[in-house]
DNA sequence: GGAGTTCTTGACCGTGCGGTCCACCATAAG
DNA sequence: CTTATGGTGGACCGCACGGTCAAGAACTCC
């Protein structure tokens, strides 16, 4: 009976089954990252098994028992990414002191990046919507809901906006949550594709200029 | 020397050296159109040359003979698509009686579309960028290019509509052609990921009312 | 018809992929 | 110590891929 009671003790206190035995050398954050840096840079079908190895310094088996297959991986380390962007998302739109500079950030983001190393990677959940959306419906679906929360969340942005007096009070706060999300997403592609910073500055003033006017002198 | 004479006129009427032999039994440019659609479709990576035979009729010889190897063949569908795109672009923006219906149709054509069948596959230069930036630089180069042709269109057309009194006069052509292409991107983005029409309609009508406001009544 | 040339077809090849498996190792409990 | 258990690493497998090649078909010219 001691080694029954003393079973359920350690279920309480740790996740393993009944004994534990060896402990994984790995911290699966850490390999989650090191994997999603991989996709994001290569794409899912241009990373081999062989990258994935390398990055995480795991050998194939050891990825496979912990994480199934490279999908089932890919996916993870999607999420991870998509939770983490929210993370910082509600991060910044809650600490701006006004909420039109948040905003304004949004736009800004793409061109605060003298080398253009960050932004040319584009969004690792832009990019392999447009990889695998065709063939994967998960992924697709994934891309969807990340960008209603990431609406949801400018669009509660743009609402204190207006309390605040920044932004028309008459506008459709979601329609003009989706066509920041848009514009944004827009200038991230035209970076992606090699455009100089000085015309991705341009661009992106003339976008906040017209989607986010100033009207601190009304 | 009859001969060589011979061979001179024949290469003057028709591209065959020497003389001519079995004739190609495909259409090049219908071939090219097969494959673009299927490259559209599934993407650079995930068409295989089964894929690419099946749709475009021809045995691998054939097409190897032809076009040299998958990534040209690519490359050639590429180069054609966004000929085309950038001739109907020319066309729209030419035939239109006002410029700025030109420039407000860049941001509803990705909303004329009842099923979304079309705007869901996206622009498949954008699709490409995205796909294969990271790893050919040869096809980042050509969306660079192609979006500074585009670009310099629609700049062209907002000069149109400046002249005409339908935008402000003092506006950057450039910056806003740039911004509008930016907007445009980002709606089909999102129209790729599964954002419904209604939606999408109201981001449109929101951009499109920000970007390209409706002077008549000054 | 014969000769010469190109196009077509499909069998064939090597490679690198994703995925499986198993022998070995590190640890905890008794 | 022994034993049980789960983690680890790499050898191994089957397969599908992109790409090659040779033999035959289709055509023109003489």
């Amino acid at each position: 009976m001691r080694s029954t009671i003393s079973v359920v003790d350690r279920a309480v206190k740790n996740p393993y089954p009944v004994r534990m035995a060896r402990p994984r050398s790995f911290d699966e954050k850490q390999v989650l990252n090191a994997v999603r840096d991989q996709f994001w840079d290569a794409g899912y079908a241009a990373t081999s098994l062989e990258d994935l190895m390398r990055v995480s310094g795991l050998g194939k088996g050891s990825l496979y028992a912990a994480f199934g297959d490279k999908r089932q991986l890919f996916l993870r380390a999607l999420h991870s990414y998509t939770d983490d962007s929210h993370g910082r998302l509600r991060q910044v739109l809650a600490e701006a002191p006004r909420a039109l500079d948040a905003l304004r950030m949004l736009l800004k983001a793409p061109i605060d990046d003298p080398t253009g190393a960050v932004t040319r990677r584009g969004c690792l959940m832009a990019n392999s919507a447009y990889e695998l959306g065709n063939a994967d419906p998960e992924v697709l679906a994934h891309a969807h809901r990340t960008y209603e929360t990431s609406t949801a969340l400018i669009g509660d942005c743009v609402v204190r906006a207006q309390r605040e007096g920044d932004l028309p009070a008459g506008a459709d706060p979601i329609a003009l949550a989706r066509a920041l999300l848009a514009a944004q997403q827009g200038l991230v592609f035209m970076s992606r594709t090699g455009l100089d910073a000085a015309a991705l500055t341009a661009t992106a003033r003339s976008l906040a200029a017209q989607l986010l006017p100033d009207r601190s002198g009304d």
